[in-house]
RNA sequence: GCGCCCGUAGCUCAGCCGGAUAGAGCACCAGAUUCCUAAUCUGGGGGUCGCAGGUUCGAGUCCUGCCGGGCGCGCCA
């Protein structure tokens, strides 16, 4: 239940109404209707704009028409007072009844409250992390894989039926260069000194335990074999090993992908060959020569033709070459066959998450989408921007020399998964944001995560007090649901319940955003309130949560706690992280 | 040169597909504290929302042009 989506059909109702009566013109669009809580809470609960919106197209003033509907919403249940404001704003105020009601649909939901069938159970398709499979996920990796995880979390909360994806880049050259480094630990291992890692060769140990195993499954048979003869083996045991090395790191990190996607297995099934020749069957490829990038052309351009996909007609800048000179497909090429390839599994929503240094790649991407789906599909990208890593306000400079921090692994060692997922949410994706190592464990306002767990611990901790006065009272869910709650009046009270009520609007609208950092300023929203009400209590002992000789105040009050906590739970649910009980 | 992103308080950032006097945290000043604890709370000062136009009942939010910062710009992925 969504308490504004349920006022906004009554609002709805009330304009039917009037067009019956013949009050207001037939035929007036009410999709750009609100039911929303204004942003000045004295302005009272829930506030519309349909009366300003409606007066223009019926040609009244706006103040006419909110006192008819004014008149209407006074008489709907709960509503207990309506106001009409500034240039035309309805302003409505609900019985606390309706507020109580609120709370206990809430903690009879429990870490489900939120969740709804929103999305309509449509199939979306979130693509994230896709690193290249040659060795452990770095730092820059954390973002986007954070982001993607709970965005996919997010909208699976919302209804819709969400798959989560990991694209492997291992066509290119440099799943080459893995092989022949892996080559020569593999030469190592069977006791060659090979000295140096040379230029142009993966140098990190990770790849010592594959050489180890290549020696052990092949013995000395490609120690002195030309290329041709081992790479193509040597390269796949390698892959997989990369992938079961990343896989491992996102499980450190609390990620589990459920498609793994292999672009040298979409270019091998000739995938990339039809996905092509769909486009060039709808018109959208041909051959042409491109124009040099104005002001930064490339010292050995030269005019050549190429085969092009017409981005220009769908919104890019220039034509996209999906040849190589060599014959073979561009990355963009077989991109676009791993994006028909989700369409064609039923994905007509597809969401990627990319890093920022791809910025440039969006548009002929969602461009070639709109091509081969003509429009049915639609592909957002969401550009996660880059994270300076800092210690104590200054920047950590990342050499691997120095960086005992460049892997991902070590910055989830160093500082645990829950607080790398919650921080890398306290932004806008496409913002740049710091995590300092430091600020991210300490125990203060600053550090949103502890902020948001302080507030989960004090409400574990009011139970346990209640429990040492009250031994012998049931607090099951079941009778914290039954318990009378009409005693919580008070103002600090109303506004915790009104932001517990709040959770599933906040939810849709975070998911149909595709923007889960609302979570985190949500929670720590709610957080602050409770903590305001939870000092209250100290300065006036008849606000504390755990009143010794009042047992009926202390269940309802524990039922506000309770609803407190459900959307914590809630909340840190969909971020993957598990709620403190307590933090001594 | 072109494209994308960003520009809101001294600092770091929110601002819910245009809405009513622009909000937090940090820092600074002054106070509070029997439940989880000075790890918290209350109050205060502080902003021409980069600049200039435009769209309309109404713009931090949409459009155009500038300024400043970041990223990218055939045969890398």
């Amino acid at each position: 239940m969504n308490i504004f989506s349920t006022y906004r059909d009554h609002i709805e109702a009330i304009i039917e109404k009037l067009v019956e009566a013949g009050s207001l013109p037939r035929g007036l669009d009410t999709a750009r209707l609100t039911a929303e809580p204004p942003r000045d809470p004295s302005h009272g609960d829930i506030s519309t704009n349909a009366a300003m919106l409606l007066a223009k197209p019926a040609g009244m003033k706006p103040r006419d028409i909110a006192e008819m509907m004014a008149a209407g919403l006074r008489e709907v249940e709960g509503v207990s007072e309506v106001e009409i404001a500034g240039p035309g704003f309805i302003n409505m105020r609900l019985g606390d009844a309706v507020w109580h009601d609120c709370l206990k649909v809430a903690i009879g939901q429990g870490a489900a409250y939120g969740a709804s069938d929103h999305g309509a159970g449509a199939k979306v398709n979130v693509e994230y992390v896709s690193a290249n499979p040659t060795g452990p996920l770095h730092i820059g990796h954390a973002r986007g894989t954070v982001f993607g995880d709970v965005l996919a979390a997010l909208l699976d909360k919302a209804g819709y039926n969400v798959t989560k994806e990991f694209y492997i880049n291992d066509a290119g050259t440099q799943v080459d260069t893995l092989a022949r480094s892996s080559h020569l630990r593999y030469c190592e291992a069977l006791g060659r000194d090979i000295g140096e890692i040379p230029e142009g060769f993966y140098p990190g140990d990770y790849l010592k335990p594959v050489g180890r195993a290549l020696a052990e499954l092949h013995g000395d048979k490609w120690l002195d074999a030309p290329e041709s003869e081992w790479l193509a083996d040597v390269r796949a045991f390698t892959i997989d090993a990369m992938m079961d090395l990343i896989r491992a790191d996102l499980a450190a990190l609390g990620v589990h992908q459920e498609v793994f996607t292999s672009e040298r297995k979409l270019v091998e099934d000739g995938m990339v060959d039809a996905g092509l020749k769909t486009l060039e069957d709808m018109g959208h490829i041909y051959t042409g020569v491109l124009e040099p990038p104005k002001g930064k052309a490339p010292e050995d351009w030269e005019p050549r033709p190429q085969t092009l996909f017409r981005a220009t007609d769908f919104g890019d800048d220039v034509d996209r070459p999906l040849k190589k000179s060599d014959g073979s497909w561009t990355y963009f090429a077989s991109d676009i066959a791993n994006h028909l390839d989700k369409f064609r599994r039923g994905f007509a929503e597809m969401i990627d998450v990319w890093g920022a240094d791809h910025a440039g790649y969006v548009k002929r991407m969602q461009a070639a989408v709109t091509a081969f789906s003509a429009g049915e599909g639609a592909l957002d990208v969401k550009i996660c921007q880059i994270v300076r890593l800092m210690d104590k306000g200054e920047p950590m400079k990342m050499s691997k020399r120095a960086g005992t921090f460049v892997t991902l692994r070590a910055l989830v060692d160093e500082v645990g998964p829950e607080v790398v997922r919650f921080h890398m949410l306290t932004r806008k994706n496409d913002a740049q944001m710091d995590f300092d190592l430091t600020a991210v464990t300490e125990k203060t306002r600053d550090n949103p995560i502890f902020y948001v767990q302080y507030a989960s611990a004090r409400c574990h901790s009011s139970r346990r007090q209640a429990r040492k006065y009250f031994p012998n009272h049931d607090m099951s869910l079941q009778t914290l649901v039954a318990t009378p709650i009409s005693c919580l009046t008070d103002e600090s009270e109303l506004g915790l319940i009104k932001i517990v009520a709040g959770w599933p609007r906040l939810v849709e609208a975070a998911a149909d955003a595709h923007e889960p950092h609302r979570i985190a300023y949500y929670l720590y929203e709610l957080a602050a309130l409770l903590h305001a009400f939870w000092d209250k209590g100290s300065k006036d002992s008849s606000l504390r949560i755990v009143q010794g000789d009042d047992e009926k105040l202390t269940m309802a009050r524990l039922v506000l706690v309770q609803g407190v906590q459900t959307v914590i739970d809630s909340g840190l649910g969909i971020f993957g992280i598990e709620p403190v009980e307590e933090m001594r």
